[in-house]
DNA sequence: CCTGAAAATGAAAATCATTTTCATTTCTGA
DNA sequence: TCAGAAATGAAAATGATTTTCATTTTCAGG
């Protein structure tokens, strides 16, 4: 563990969930740490080799990382202004389970998001 | 509905699974057809918006595609490989409702989808 | 305190899937 | 038949990620 994948780790804690590689270069750049681009992606990948970090995928393919462990929320994201709402959703954390051990799957983790048109809009 | 969209669907019929737009590509290149790669690109992004075809993400982050089935589904996707199972979401439906009445949402939909390590894995 | 080998770093170039541009060709309906 | 619309595809652009490579830092022994 060297010192740019402590920093990786921070930034990671101060974000709470998911982010990308580019997203959390720019966070360390903006709070005045020194680390390039190349670095940051290096510790990424090493960090998900020691399983200390998850990685997966959004939508369009870019890679979004998260430390392994976190907690995570679920959103209720409105189609028309973007406004999101944190939600509860451990109905999803008992279908994951139940349905991996159906298929005998393991490390198993799961994206879920809904979306739809919010009071005020 | 035109003449690449089908032969794009054809040799999606013929794979009979899961496909990039590359792999697509050269495989419709070897039957001697004379399409594009932008075409092909073209033609899947129209299915895709048709629900005609599914995409979803291998490990890296490339695209892949295959024929829908008929019902609104999820799936149980395998990290290291990337096999696919199509799982029952009746659970999920019925969160989503849950939830977009709690937060007054109108017109909801979802995404979700659950990925872990498969048993041949 | 040195010293040199190994590890870490990052700028720039390379890679590769995907998208965009744009000039050309094919369709289509009046 | 003809004009405008849609489709096509080659080439260029894009953007995330990886690789290269020269430089800097770390650190265990002397």
């Amino acid at each position: 563990m060297n010192k740019s994948e402590v920093k990786v780790i921070a930034v990671l804690e101060r974000v709470g969930g998911f982010a990308s590689a580019q997203e959390l270069y720019q966070l360390l750049q903006r709070s005045g740490e020194s680390i390039g681009l190349t670095t940051v992606y290096r510790a990424l990948q090493s960090l998900v080799s020691d399983k200390i970090v998850d990685q997966l995928r959004r939508e369009d393919g870019e890679a979004i990382y998260r430390l392994c462990g976190d907690s995570h929320h679920h959103h209720l994201v409105c189609k028309q202004c973007g406004s999101t709402v944190e939600i509860e959703g451990s109905a999803i954390e008992r279908w994951t389970k139940a349905m991996a051990e159906e298929h005998g799957f393991r490390e198993v983790g799961h994206t879920a998001e809904i979306f739809g048109i919010c009071p005020n809009c």
